[in-house]
DNA sequence: TGTACATCAGTGAACGCGCGTTCACTGATGTAC
DNA sequence: TGTACATCAGTGAACGCGCGTTCACTGATGTAC
């Protein structure tokens, strides 16, 4: 559950956690994310996070090494669910009218993903731009997927042109971030005299022009 | 220097600071960023603070509320900064390889900005998702100006067609988002095996695209 | 089916550091005459 | 140009809470026979 494959899951003792155990943690888990959703990052506490469990604070390390401990494994949770969003991508069309629908139900669905994850992607963004490793690592594990199936579509729609365009990782890296951007920063547009939904219809065209690529005058 | 024009500038107990008293205050905010760029903010403190400053707690206090306080205050000025990024957009040509030239120059700049000002900007951000009314306000302040200048542009380019395309604030504020987000992960992507020269290309080519609006098929 | 033992799980209570915050005071700067 | 007084500026030292963290212990669960 915590990371790649069968990796025992130990307590900080060493001791392997049964049913029981793995419960308790579970809820400390989805405590965390409940706190996250009301606290600031900033004064998330230990305490205040085993109050929300029912449980004592010496429980909390019996699973967890700190804050940070326990917010890489909340990561780990949701960047694995993360990892699906490829899905939308692989083998749709994108060429045409169909192409747009595909470029919509991307929008979509990351939009979806993101509302329903905000608080911990982005404790995760932050923490990976103040160079984290490990939150880092995670972030990548879940947009490389995205991003590699898309950049896989760009190539095959480039065709081996002559010009050949952009580096197709490097657009569809540029795509998946404006997505996180401005899912993210949702609530912002709306406090601007902005309808979302117009943003949505930005996003959808700049990814189709993303991935499509039209033509650029000579330079 | 703090917000909006001559407030008298007092500090906390009322006293007006004269030139000492303002270098003081300078020189905390001064550290404030320094520290921001190597200290986790979650890990900031007030005596970090004022130890780089070389001077005591009781100071900080004569001149900030708390550390949120200090944070704004730093977050105000760069944003007055920021807010000059308008001018890499107003006037300049859009249409043709001229235009490409105009989207370069404009995402060239941007990314300088960011740059220098990573460690700020990356504190805004958060605590503007956070829900933060202030920081959410100082960080609408510094993009708007230049949301507003790029969907001045659209708009005129559009020139009343017809099909009148997207809402140009929406797509204007979609540009910038990407712009936010890739320059504020940099890091990430040479982390990646991205070259970072190659997704300044792919902005470059987005905001082209999105303030051109190519044709899209018909649906 | 029952008893005993091993291990898992949870916690009360305390310790102690770190940090935010303040007070009463000293020193610096400016200005009036 | 000098002295006195007002205000600005800075701080040492302490207080005390909050929080991270741990220990020694009790209770729960599982399993061997």
């Amino acid at each position: 559950m915590t990371s790649d494959g069968a990796a025992p899951l130990r307590a900080v003792d060493g001791r392997v956690p049964g049913r029981r155990g793995l419960a308790t943690r579970h809820r400390l888990l989805e405590c965390t994310i409940d706190l996250l959703a009301t606290t600031p990052y900033r004064d998330l506490k230990v305490t205040d996070i085993t109050r929300a469990a029912g449980t004592s604070p010496a429980t909390f390390y019996q699973y967890f090494v700190d804050i940070e401990g326990i917010l890489l494994a909340v990561a780990e949770q949701t960047v694995e669910e993360g990892r699906q969003l490829a899905g939308l991508i692989a083998g749709r069309p994108w060429k045409g009218a169909a192409g747009v629908s595909s470029a919509e139900g991307l929008v979509d669905g990351f939009l979806e993903f993101w509302r329903d994850h905000r608080s911990t992607l982005r404790v995760v963004d932050l923490l990976s731009t103040e160079g984290d490793k490990r939150f880092r690592h995670q972030r990548v594990l879940m947009l490389n997927a995205m991003t590699k199936a898309l950049a896989a579509e760009i190539t095959e729609l480039q065709g081996g042109a002559k010009d050949s365009g952009v580096d197709p990782m490097a657009m569809a890296g540029a795509l998946v971030g404006m997505l996180v951007n401005l899912a993210g920063h949702r609530a912002g547009f709306e406090a601007w005299d902005i309808r979302f939904d117009d943003v949505r219809e930005s996003m959808v065209r700049l990814v189709y022009w993303g991935v499509t690529g039209p033509k650029l005058p000579r330079r």
